[in-house]
DNA sequence: CTCTGTGCAAAGCGTTTGCAAACGA
DNA sequence: TCGTTTGCAAACGCTTTGCACAGAG
């Protein structure tokens, strides 16, 4: 249980049960989609609105407090920000998986000679995982 | 002007000029978004639907003749398919560029363990523009 | 106390669908 | 000719907006 409190509040978020509940949700869970998490913090909040969830999740990846993540031929998903790190998603199954991958060395070399300054590197690998096979 | 009349066959595609048109704008272009595409076509097809471009472009993706490339904070673009290539986006002028990236190797280094089979890969790294620095 | 956030309902907007006419093979 | 595609308009679904009330600082 992280002290979400704080790292809002470094973000300059106002500090509520709802926007506390988002990150809890996406720490437990890693990545969530919009249903999800409202599906998720629905059993905290019944009577919650999902323009809250929107409201927030906008304000949230605007504040660099959280990124969206686009995957190919379904629904976004969103994540706290913590360390770069590729995706594997099941084309089959839809599973999400982060991995440890770092291809910075290949990009800051290749970019060199480009001039232009990387801020952000999505990386998305589709296919099929291993309990599909 | 490559002979897209034998590459939508090739992909069980009936030949229009509709879609013809489509092909020929990507081949030009490089990338372009919905919009951008009714708008380039518009000039040449005066009746042309939205609809039109929908469906052709969810067709032609589904038959892997074109792919989407999904874009942080702005529309997706369509293109082609061709060799495995990453996207530079520059995040101030929304500019898209090709560059010549292969990371198969990384990849493939480290999913060995992984057992999870890679159909496709996206990258795309956002930023700021040699332009716009 | 003031300003911001929440929930609700309505509005907005990109995308999809149904249908009749036109067209490709 | 037969099945597919096109264009149009309506429908759809996700996202955003406006507003009154509640809550954070």
């Amino acid at each position: 249980m992280s002290n979400y409190t704080e790292k809002l509040r470094k973000h300059n978020l106002k500090v509520t049960p709802q926007r506390l509940a988002i990150c809890e949700a996406l720490h437990v869970n890693g990545h969530l989609s919009i249903d999800d998490l409202y599906n998720v913090m629905l059993k905290k909040f019944s009577s919650l609105s999902l323009a809250t969830i929107y409201k927030n999740v906008n304000l949230m990846v605007k504040s660099s407090f959280i990124k969206e993540i686009k995957i190919p031929n379904a629904k976004s998903i969103y994540e706290l920000i913590k360390d770069s790190h590729a995706h594997l998603v099941c084309e089959k199954c839809g599973s999400v998986e982060d991995i440890d991958i770092n291809i910075d060395f290949v990009i800051s070399d290749v970019l060199k000679n480009q001039n232009f300054k990387v801020n952000n590197i999505d990386l998305v690998l589709s296919g099929i995982c291993k309990k599909c096979q």
